[in-house]
DNA sequence: TCGTACAATGTAAGCGTTTACATTACTAAA
DNA sequence: TTTAGTAATGTAAACGCTTACATTGTACGA
């Protein structure tokens, strides 16, 4: 004599296996805590009628999405798509789903979408890079959304992260260069004041040049944005500037490809007449020709640890610990 | 005289600001219909306690998320990358937050992770590739969850989709590569039975070959998993084959890439001794050495149009309807 | 046979919005 | 003035779950 019209609900299930909607839940939410023979009646009830919790009245009661935001400044080049990956791989053994958002790189961008995964209802956060607006952290605090910091790791800062010494590592690169005899070097780097991994890699270079005597003016610096194409037009310039530059360090590899490619349009030999350097070693680096020296970075390390951390946070309350990870020089041609 | 101890809600803006919550309700979604003064008024409450609309109230009341779910293979490489960011930032002008998630090009990961993004209340679904099982699309159905297909795009496909025409197109690659003289053809595969792109490109080869009177089976086929090492694998097991082939057509651009380093490896000279032909025209290509020839996929104008059908169907009702773009041969080195 | 302890289940009160409907306040024409 | 019509606001009922607490059922030792 029922007459169902919507989506069933829980109360539809209850009926339906004659128990009450509390017991349902459980068995949904706590199976053992319910007879086997309840279990059984309500599965059927469950499968016959099709029933999917909904998901808002779910939300509501519990206050969790089991959603987990990420907010990085693209997915477009594999910088940062391959440790995404992983960390959704990651999150759904964890049972939690992915929410992503992109900034391009702008620091209001990255607030707005800040802002907005929180009002999506995002459990945590992950962000790129600790620099940011404090009053955004500030919010985070008054909302109870955890965020955790990857793609860099630096032991004064106050905040979690899973990632590398971005300064360290370009330091160790640096100095081999150094080692190899190059005196005077150029850096294409990324805006520098936005970008606190640039920040770091660039003093970097100038670590390794003052341990080893250099005159830090040597470096011959240049910011651009990020890309192939940007990149291209930056080494065009390096040259053009002249300043006998044997070593050109890239802030990512995606500007050394660029960088590779103008090389080769100026008809310069790479390595013999100038070095070119990345960061980050994605599948470009391997595939350009000649392949490119660059720094490796534990991508889906960064992905796993990231994920199981605010997994663990979430679901046990374990607190956010910074993890810092290890980066390799990889030298090819 | 209160005392307040949470996040502060609606009631709380609707106490401060001596107005009904209705009113608040009414401020925030439609602001033309609330007098000056009392906006003023709510606005001033709004921002003086802090207040963010609690999403888990909003999603029951409305029984809506503003959300998208996107489910790709993969976002580790490039192939749905460049789409799918592309496809974050239209959703992003028109309100709504992305969720993604991966299956590894695995058809039963596909299932669970659509149930999945449903039961995390996507309101509707980008998904790749028509080919699945029709079960699910009656779960879709059901749940009144729409899905939009993209990267393929059949006529005769009877579901709306964004993309296109993988058949013809390797088709018209295959016509010009003939036409150059080759003869003897291979192709690098992913796998047929679960990929209905990938079942295309090889149909597109064939319906080539069969138009310019070749023998269908100097088509010499081997399917593979998608990755730079596979397809360089691959690639050795099409020259050890010993078929003669001279041009060796790959799935995609990623295998053309491990193609083009095994062909360096085997100290094949490409194009002469060899041709390799890709697939999407990711960066990969243009950065490769030799750099590739390839078929361009309109990858952000997929993503951009997926949204912008996606969030008119959400919004105003305006039902998906299939849009089929244009691909475009690359011919490079 | 009781009584006790614990397991299984039920009852019902939230959770914080939206929105249909009711009410009140205003405007302008008669 | 009055009155009709509209604009602005208020009231209160959903929305569908979870969970604290109450109740009932069951097993077991005395």
């Amino acid at each position: 004599m029922r007459i169902k019209n919507g989506t069933p609900t829980l109360h539809d299930v209850a009926f339906a296996a004659n128990v009450s909607t509390a017991t349902v839940s459980r068995c949904l939410n706590f199976p053992d805590k319910v007879s086997a023979a309840t279990r059984q009646k309500v599965s059927a009830a469950i499968s016959e009628l099709g029933y999917l919790p909904n998901f808002g009245a779910k939300v509501m009661a519990t206050n969790r999405t089991n959603t987990i935001g990420a907010i990085i400044p693209t997915m477009e080049n594999a910088i940062f798509a391959r440790g995404l990956q992983a960390f959704q791989e990651e999150l759904l053994l964890h049972g939690f789903t992915l929410l992503v958002a992109s900034t391009s790189y702008r620091p209001e961008i990255e607030q707005e979408q800040i802002r907005a995964l929180v009002a999506r209802g995002a459990d945590a956060l992950l962000l790129i890079g600790h620099e940011r607006d404090p009053e955004i952290y500030r919010f985070l605090e008054n909302q109870g959304v955890a965020a955790l910091t990857a793609w860099a790791y630096n032991s004064q800062a106050e905040r979690p992260s899973v990632g590398f010494d971005n300064r360290a590592a370009m330091r160790e690169m640096a100095v081999k260069v150094i080692e190899m005899g190059h005196r005077k070097l150029a850096l294409i780097s990324a805006q520098r004041a936005t970008n606190d991994r640039a920040q770091a890699r660039h003093s970097g270079i100038l670590d390794a040049m003052a341990e080893n005597g250099l005159d830090l003016n040597d470096l011959y610096l240049l910011e651009t944005t990020y890309g192939i194409e940007e990149g291209a037009q930056a080494f065009k310039q390096v040259i053009a500037a002249n300043t006998g530059a044997t070593a050109v360090f890239c802030g990512n590899d995606v500007l050394a490809v660029g960088a590779l490619r103008s090389a080769r349009e100026l008809n310069l030999n790479v390595p013999k007449d100038v070095s070119i350097i990345g960061f980050d070693d994605i599948e470009l680096a391997q595939v350009a020709y000649p392949a490119l020296t660059t720094v490796h970075v534990p991508h889906r390390e960064m992905g796993v640890f990231a994920a199981k951390a605010l997994a663990n946070l979430i679901k046990e309350g374990t607190a956010l610990k910074s993890i810092p990870l290890k980066t390799k020089l990889v030298f090819r041609d």
